[in-house]
DNA sequence: GTAATTATGTACCGATAGGTATAAATTGTC
DNA sequence: GACAATTTATACCTATCGGTACATAATTAC
């Protein structure tokens, strides 16, 4: 056991707190008082646990991607259903977090793709929500082209438009959640936006 | 002419260096020296011409909606086009503004809607973009249910599915704009998308 | 028990936020 | 040209921003 006083909060729960003001209001409209308000800590806490308001927030995109990120592409390599109704459940599954009522509504990795190319967001921020993007993309792109090895792509869709477009499906989904559209309302969206593939 | 010293520049020109900061920025990302460097005045002038801040903004969504939102709509009401062919041009049209390299990336309403639900936007904004949003997927509406009657859908989806489709790609090739998807990639994905209509 | 170590609470730092008071500058009216 | 009206520029307001110094409290090592 290493000396001295111990920590009298949970670092992960306060992460998730602090995830959740940072998906709320995005980067420049949380302010430190907002976080540590939620927190439930004083500053020196905050940055003696995180860093500063930076580190916090890319320690909050890390939880976020691994709270809520990861959970949906297991729909995509589940064995004994066709490749539709994956898509369809994968879909599914990004549309639930996005119109959960116990979170912020949509998507914390979107709305900070918004958020980019302004001059308020630090570089460092940037980059961490490029990293994301870039490895979804791929992923989608590695799982099209092992489909496509298997035989199942039907159509002339490459792989990769295939994974374009879903990342554009995703990206519409949670801003739609985010302006308020109820949950059916974009069940019947992905059900239709399917009928391609 | 009335009594009393001039405006030393020009309302719109102003308006729309306004709204460029404020789609590259977000509305908590932009402050108010931002806003003044980029018009060429100081804050005085500022609100004696456009009253405060949320009130500058929500005449910056106007300007936008006006100048890059509403000449989309024409492509969809050509004649002697099918209507695959209107849809295509339609987006094509949004992503051709959202890949612009002399604006700021993506849709500036597209961005507000994800900056939406967090306290840090005043309320009086957030009801102007939903009023945006809500007119943008009534018109969407009415135009799907003008070509049903038409019969000029084919297949079993509804006016309402077809018009939340269009709304959600439309909020997913911005967002992929925004994140630096090239004009290209994103034609590609017009296409696939609309092999279902 | 004492010393070393770590976390907490308070109070503060300079910088900047949105917004305004005030006076100088510029214009049309008479 | 005097006056009324309007915009501009400077300087300032209070509140809050992100971040930290410092003293105190709590804990382990010895």
């Amino acid at each position: 056991m290493k000396a001295g006083r111990h920590r009298s909060f949970d670092e992960d729960i306060a992460l998730g707190k602090a995830m959740e003001v940072f998906w709320t209001n995005g980067y420049s409209g949380t302010s430190l008082i907002d976080l540590t308000q939620a927190m439930g800590i004083n500053k020196p806490s905050l940055y003696s646990a995180f860093g500063n308001k930076e580190a916090l927030f890319k320690k909050s995109l890390d939880m976020f991607v691994q709270k809520y990120g990861t959970v949906h592409a297991k729909y995509l390599f589940e064995v004994d259903v066709c490749l539709h109704d994956r898509l369809q459940q994968y879909l599914t599954s990004i549309v639930n977090m996005a119109t959960n009522p116990q979170l912020p509504g949509g998507c914390f990795v979107c709305n900070s793709t918004t958020e980019m190319s302004g001059e308020c967001v630090p570089t460092g921020a940037l980059q961490a929500i490029t990293k994301i993007n870039d490895s979804t993309k791929k992923n989608l792109l590695n799982f099209f082209d092992a489909e496509h090895l298997k035989g199942n792509l039907r159509g002339d869709s490459s792989p990769a438009v295939l994974a374009s477009y879903l990342l554009t499906l995703q990206f519409g989904l949670a801003t739609m959640a985010r302006y308020g559209v109820a949950h059916d309302e974009l069940s019947d969206v992905i059900a239709h936006s399917l009928t391609v593939v």
